[in-house]
RNA sequence: GGUCCUGUGGCCGAGUGGCUAGGCAGAGCUCUGCAAAAGCUUCCACAGCGGUUCGAAUCCGCUCGGGACCUCCA
């Protein structure tokens, strides 16, 4: 079964078949550094970091571009024709660039945290003035752009009437119509600089108190929302590439603008394949700075925030994300977080514990029921992702498994129960899936050689008083360690186990 | 106002018309020196009304509720 993902291009799930097999060329939308990330972020990057390891496992070789936006887009466009940079590092006394560096830290750092891979380019709007001045440049000569007062703006009318006749009309990917765009956009300033009001700014004139400038064949200022991105996925992946990737709430009027700028200049419909992520919600509502009702990363990570009642670690948030459909919401809460910081240590522990076991691939299965039954968990996985990614199917199949490795761990079933070779494979698909293409890791990892010598030792000792029944020094060996947030766990087979925190 | 999505058990969430998704929480049991962990069993569901169908959470209609986009937004 090939791999099948939703197009919203074409609102209906299509069999992926790349440009050029076996490379894919993948763009996605990313941060702008003007601010810390919070939880809504997340997800997009979870996700496609999530399809990017998925592509990866299927054989394809990846060329994953994640852009940095680093420069321009409005506060409010026009108000105070301020580039949100350069207003903030007015107000908190710093360079746009060590403000644009700090956020770029903080972001990466987060990623790192989630243990997203890093894409393959990660370019940056500023080092890409020139691509960005150019492309307007042919719009313009087109004749789908003109300027005004140092301004440039794309012509959507003129765009819309010769480029539906080329079934391609402006909204096709957010399924709009332009004549009722026309009567119910809002009204903001410098209309009066536009033919018409749906036109959008290609680049803008930088007013003097404007810290952000370039110079260009309009005089100085800076590039407008859009033209970033078309500049920046053409050169590094070309006319026309495999997905391109964003949140939904970039369908309109981010990549609507996209295409058009990109289908003027290039000739093509720059994606094949239009991803998008559903938003993350907090009481129903979508999270996001209009509502005042972000948490940012850092705040997850250390519960400093009065809406969550503890701290979660990144894997538990990336767990929490991969355990539903990137297409739908998803409601945060604390009991949610909870849930999903209980079934990862779950899903951990015995993914550990089987990893940890040492295979005859001879062994025949004892038990062919059940044999067939992992065999076919297994397999499915690969089947659901295949499903437009459905990772939440996956999980469920997971936990499935989880009961059948601790009854075996537990020996409430034999260990001969399954063949050599299906234990092999469940070790393998366990790991791939787990691992390397849900990006989940342990969270304890550094410093614990000495740590985990000195554990071992505690254990020892607590043995050996249980071994002459003196439960007063084994329960105090376990209630202090506990105390300090390591939990022992006695064993059936008299072994015994450590988890931290 | 326009376009679109959505309503699943205490909470979160999958669901291709017919077969208990899964997680967390609750109850009981097993194991255990006691716990914890783990296993087994179990409770709780498809917003409402009507229609199509042998059969609907799944298709259609209406009603009610929630949300997104139309403006920077992941």
């Amino acid at each position: 079964m090939p791999l099948k993902i939703y197009n919203s291009l074409t609102r209906q799930k299509e069999t992926f078949e790349p440009i050029h097999p076996p490379y894919v060329g993948m763009y996605v939308c990313g941060p702008t550094v003007s601010g810390e990330s919070h939880l809504g972020h997340a997800r997009p990057f979870i996700t496609f970091d999530v399809v990017y390891r998925y592509l990866m496992y299927l054989g394809y070789k990846v060329r994953y571009v994640r852009n940095i936006t680093d420069a321009g887009h409005f506060e409010e466009e026009g108000r105070d024709a301020e580039d949100k940079i350069s207003k903030k590092a007015v107000l908190e006394k710093l360079e746009p660039m060590e403000l644009v560096q700090k956020y770029t830290n903080l972001y990466h750092w987060a990623m790192s945290r989630f243990n997203n891979l890093p894409p393959n380019i990660e370019p940056t709007a500023t080092g890409h003035i020139i691509e960005q001045i150019e492309m307007i440049k042919t719009i313009i000569a087109d004749g789908y752009a003109y300027e005004a007062n140092g301004s440039v703006y794309f012509d959507v009318e003129k765009y819309n009437t010769d480029f539906s006749k080329k079934g391609q009309p402006y909204g096709i990917l957010s399924g709009r119509v332009l004549e009722d765009q026309m009567e119910n956009s809002r009204d903001l300033d410098n209309q009066e600089e536009k033919r018409n009001r749906s036109d959008f700014a290609l680049w803008k004139h930088a007013p003097a108190e404007h810290i952000m400038r370039w110079q260009s064949p309009w005089g100085e200022g800076f590039p407008g929302w859009h033209i970033e991105c078309s500049a920046m996925s053409t050169k590094y992946l070309g006319d026309e590439f495999d997905i391109h990737g964003g949140g939904m709430d970039l369908q309109f009027p981010h990549h609507e603008c996209e295409i058009a700028q990109s289908t003027v200049c290039n000739h093509k419909m720059p994606a094949r394949y239009w991803l998008h992520n559903n938003m993350i919600t907090i009481n129903g509502k979508k999270m996001g700075k209009s509502y005042n009702n972000v948490i940012r990363l850092t705040e997850m990570f250390t519960g400093q925030n009065a809406m969550l009642t503890q701290a979660y670690t990144p894997q538990t948030i990336r767990f929490f994300i991969l355990q539903s459909h990137y297409r739908g919401t998803l409601d945060f809460s604390n009991d949610a977080l909870q849930a999903s910081e209980k079934a990862l240590k779950r899903l951990w522990e015995a993914h550990e514990w089987l990893s940890r076991q040492v295979v005859t691939t001879a062994a025949t299965a004892t038990d062919h029921i059940l044999d067939n039954k992992v065999k076919k968990l297994v397999e499915e996985f690969d089947e659901f992702m295949n499903d437009d990614l459905n990772t939440a199917k996956v999980l469920a199949n997971m936990f499935e498994l989880v009961s059948i490795i601790n009854s075996i761990k537990d020996k409430h079933l034999p260990a001969d129960a399954l063949s050599g070779a299906t234990v092999t494979f469940l070790q393998k698909q366990l790991h791939a899936f787990v691992e390397e293409i849900f990006g989940l890791k342990t969270e304890r990892t550094e410093d614990n050689g000495k740590l985990e010598g000195v554990l071992q030792l505690l254990i020892d000792i607590r043995k050996e008083a249980k071994g002459r029944k003196d439960f007063v020094t084994s329960d105090k060996i376990r209630d202090e360690l506990a105390a300090l947030g390591v939990q022992l766990k006695d064993e059936k087979d008299g072994g015994m186990s450590f988890t931290l925190g």
